[in-house]
DNA sequence: TTTTTCCTGCAAGTTATTTGCAACTCGCAT
DNA sequence: ATGCGAGTTGCAAATAACTTGCAGGAAAAA
């Protein structure tokens, strides 16, 4: 950290000091909702405004640096962008969220391109489903 | 249809009028979010509140006639439980909804099954991507 | 510095869904 | 047939999760 940080600079984007608490906040967070985001940065800065995180996670991500995944019913969870490299299991009993590589998609997602010329994002929405945990107690 | 409709009081439930209009309005429409099955239903009968339709959604999804996903960002929509045989695939650039069979997914199933005996549901949410329109114009 | 443009806090507004409750009605038991 | 009680409904109010308008404040260009 010689000079000031440049990664946001760098995007076009205004170096404030909360767009700059709400990236390290999502990056220290791994999963994490608007909300969630919102209540880390205010340990340190309580002052900021909940439309602020809204508005910062939709800048970060227009420029590629954090993205959105929906892991449940309700709203968007946050990532860093350079995190995204799992699958999302979600379990439908227990809530639970396990991780998967994305390479284990890799041969569904060429299916899809072949047969449909369709891109898969396999990060976007959780795959949805039920975890050994809890088939094995049913 | 020699007697009445038994297919709802055999699940143990109350055959309301209303009720038998959410659950042919759903398997009528398709896709439909809990407002469109409102609005199907409130073409032959005005008075049907928004709630009951919401009430009778949940119920009938307890007892397996109908079943939800999620095709985007927002809120949830319907199918009746007997037509979900197919994948979602949601274009992020366009919005279409095009539809690939389930067996499509099955080595992937298979795969999730055996490494993390995780059972998927591959219908819950949406493969999100970019359809092949979408990808020719950029 | 001054100016321009972007960003922020705050309050109010949406949209989607849920809940409390009194009135009602379906289905079973007389 | 008639009555009863639990399950349902409509309506209004309450939540939850965002979004927007705006006026003041801060970052970067000039
Ligand atoms: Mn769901
Ligand atoms: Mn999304
Ligand atoms: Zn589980
Ligand atoms: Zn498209």
């Amino acid at each position: 950290m010689a000079d000031k940080n440049h990664e946001l600079r760098d995007k076009g984007l205004r170096l404030t000091p909360q767009r700059q608490l709400v990236l390290e906040a999502v990056r220290a967070l791994g999963h994490a909702t608007p909300e969630e985001v919102a209540e880390k940065v205010r340990a340190t800065h309580p002052g900021i405004n909940l439309s602020t995180v809204y508005r910062n996670l939709e800048t970060l991500e227009n420029v590629g640096l954090v993205q959105h995944t929906h892991l449940g019913h309700g709203g968007a969870t946050y990532h860093a962008a350079e995190e995204l490299t799992h699958l999302h299991l979600v379990c439908g009993k227990c809530g639970s969220v396990g991780d998967a590589p994305i390479e284990t998609a890799a041969p569904f997602v060429n299916t899809l391109i072949d047969e449909y010329g369709f891109k898969t994002d396999v990060t976007h929405f959780a795959i949805y489903g039920t975890c050994a945990n809890c088939t094995a107690k049913s």
